[in-house]
DNA sequence: AGCTCATGGCGAG
DNA sequence: TCGCCCTGAGCTG
């Protein structure tokens, strides 16, 4: 489920249950044990989420950076911890619970610099409030290439994955292959505020849900829909059904090594 | 048991 | 653009 809501989200959940205290860090997979030694025992003092990329700081400007990649989950879990499984990565454990770390792109200790690096190289993100769009609006502006492919950019954008893009786009109305330079300033402000509202949304339901409220089955008439990936959606993952406003069979196609999704009756040149 | 696929991203060519 | 890395679920057989 790693797009960036789920990242904000696990930031404000590794601070309420660790943040302020000791830990305990290990790495029973092993790729983390020699960081992890150096840090066990010291306090969580701070988290932070940028786009995908998850911080835990602690004392001395150090910090472990993570990033979920395509495979990599968290599971939290209540005292006491259970032997671990070889596949995690990085166990936090305190005295009321632990949190694994199985399959990140990244899991590595940083120094404050690196962090900084890490920042600079990001586009902004909705999620962080201080974060500009007019700073991905220059770049989308000037550019030839897909909206839809911009919007999977993270130096671009961060934190947009697969299928808030798709949704953002159909929820827009506008075609994925539109270039950056053929979108309206406009249109541009109502998809940056759309993925803030979308997105601090999905943070607080630990979910992606885009539907809007009069296109929901219930609303619609319609049996309820079981999506596998846990939310509602309009066009993600559903290649050749039928779209929920106009009917049209929904379309997909590989885009940058990714699959697309959306309506070419809803979303136009 | 083995295959495919997945909400990412990198580096080689 | 392709191959590769990380893991696990859901198939197929």
């Amino acid at each position: 489920m790693p797009e960036g809501h789920t990242i904000h989200r696990l930031a404000a959940d590794h601070r309420e249950r660790f943040g302020g205290r000791p830990v305990r860090v290990s790495s029973p997979q092993g790729k983390f044990a020699d960081s992890a030694a150096l840090l066990d025992g010291s306090v969580l003092e701070t988290t932070e989420a940028h786009g995908k990329h998850l911080f835990l700081g602690f004392p001395g400007e150090e910090w472990i950076h993570i990033h979920l990649g395509l495979f990599g989950k968290v599971a939290f879990g209540d005292a006491p911890a259970p032997p671990p499984t070889d596949t995690v990565r990085l166990r936090l454990v305190n005295p009321e619970g632990y949190v694994d770390l199985r399959g990140p792109t990244t899991c590595a200790l940083v120094t404050d610099a690196e962090k900084r690096a890490i920042h600079d190289r990001l586009g902004p993100d909705p999620l962080r409030a201080a974060d500009d769009p007019d700073k991905a609006w220059r770049r989308i502006s000037k550019s030839r290439t897909t909206i839809a492919a911009l919007l999977m950019d993270q130096k671009v954008i961060a934190g947009v994955g697969n299928v808030y893009r798709a949704e953002v786009l159909f929820r827009h109305g506008i075609d994925p292959y539109r270039t950056g330079k053929d979108l309206a300033r406009r249109e541009w402000d109502a998809i940056w505020s759309d993925l803030a509202a979308l997105m601090r949304e999905g943070v607080r339901l630990n979910r992606i849900d885009t539907v809007r409220p009069e296109h929901t089955p219930e609303a619609m008439g319609r049996p309820p829909r079981v999506d596998d990936h846990g939310g509602e959606v309009y066009v993600y993952r559903r290649t050749h059904q039928p779209c929920l406003v106009c009917g049209d069979e929904i379309r997909t196609a590989g885009l940058a090594a990714r699959n697309l999704f959306w309506c070419p009756g809803c979303q136009t040149r």
